[in-house]
DNA sequence: TTTATATTAATAGTATTACTATTATATTTG
DNA sequence: CAAATATAATAGTAATACTATTAATATAAA
């Protein structure tokens, strides 16, 4: 994956003005990523995003309506890159059990480097998604939003990995909740296992998370 | 269950005025309850809640420092009325097989009559907790709060039906993992099956929430 | 029954947030 | 170079999440 030249493209409906298409934009989301991380979305505003990248509150609001907005645009560009992972990697491979191996891995593991997506630093985003996405959805406004297409890439993934395991067993009842439930609880275990870890059984150096789901989820479809 | 005299008891740290202790608090829980559910948590504010009981904004601030606060008792009291079900249902069974059924169905089943624990409604508050309950521990002040003894209750909880699956599998690896994956699981899957039902297997009638969570916790730890 | 005490209601005020609107100034493009 | 476009700067608004103060009311003790 090192140096092919691939861009992420995220669809018009989850931005005003594309951060794409400028240097402002680039650092908008670039710098939007490292705050939310460091304040919480909370104490995020676009007032103290548009004073750290040297302009305004209200440039940013040509690029994003809320910033509701803008954290299910990062969480649509995370989901974009994850499949592109997922069908990068299981590309030509012909066992169904290898596949669903590789997408599980994908989908459980923890971002440990940046894979250089240009100016988006895929390891805090990661750390994003762990710890602030579920608000992207958990709003009044969800259905609205599902309407406007806001979620599609995320359904697609969750699409792709369940026709993975239909391959494995055709006649299994629940595929998507079996994979919405491991992409979710993945995220959930490693949120629980930096803060409340006796809900988790974490161990140091070994990446247990991974393999809870992979147990859990070749178990199941057996 | 039903005549039953028994009170929730909850822990001091988690208000600032016992809502028990006057008819005021009981009205505060109870229509927080209502309001959370039809606003959302964003939408819901102390003055709202102020003037819908007839009474004052800063009369619920002496019950409850924030909106979070009161947020965090609910999620408490649910955990703890849900902890008196589980100790109740599975006491004097001696087979840990059906112990552990019985807490899968308790922990994942929709809560659909409110059982009369005086004034509050546990059919909306399980609603919330499926919609927002998340809110309360993805917080940037999670860890001082876990500190303070704020999500002791849900601990309890995992740690119970771990000790049942244990019993069962004495060596099975990730017992508490498996335990909040299906408690945290089934809730998601209420919330995609009414919002987002592409990510779940949910048909009208059965209940396959509750369907596959057991026939996932067994396989796993067989 | 008065008095003290606690509880609640009413009012006002604050800093901040999440935006909108307007105008001025750069920068790019034809 | 002119025109179009992008950005910055400034100001303003309604609402939020509180805090503080005082007034009214209920309850409990002397």
């Amino acid at each position: 994956m090192k140096n092919l030249q691939v861009n992420i493209v995220i669809s018009p409906e989850l931005y005003s003005k594309n951060p794409e298409s400028s240097e402002l934009g680039h650092k908008i989301v670039s710098k939007s990523i490292e705050m939310i991380n460091k304040l919480g979305f909370e104490d995020f505003t676009f007032k103290k995003l548009g004073t750290s990248i040297g302009s305004n509150e209200s440039s940013v609001y040509r690029y994003f309506d809320s910033k509701h907005a803008l954290l299910v645009y990062l969480t649509d560009w995370y989901w974009s890159w994850i499949e592109y992972k997922l069908v990068f990697s299981t590309l030509n491979i012909v066992s169904s059990t290898e596949k669903l191996e590789k997408a599980i891995a994908i989908l459980t593991q923890e971002v440990i480097e940046d894979n250089s997506f240009s100016y988006i630093n895929e390891v805090l985003l990661n750390k994003i998604i762990v710890s602030e996405s579920s608000k992207a959805y958990h709003t009044k406004a969800i259905d609205k939003e599902n309407e406007k297409g806001y979620y599609t890439t995320y359904k697609r993934v969750v699409q792709r990995v369940s026709e993975f395991v239909l391959e494995i067993n055709p006649i299994y009842e629940f595929p998507h909740m079996l994979i919405s439930t491991a992409i979710e609880g993945a995220h959930q275990q490693r949120y629980f296992s930096e803060h409340l870890p006796s809900l988790t059984d974490v161990e140091k150096g070994k990446d247990n998370v991974v393999r809870f789901y992979m147990d859990l989820v070749f178990k199941t479809i057996a």
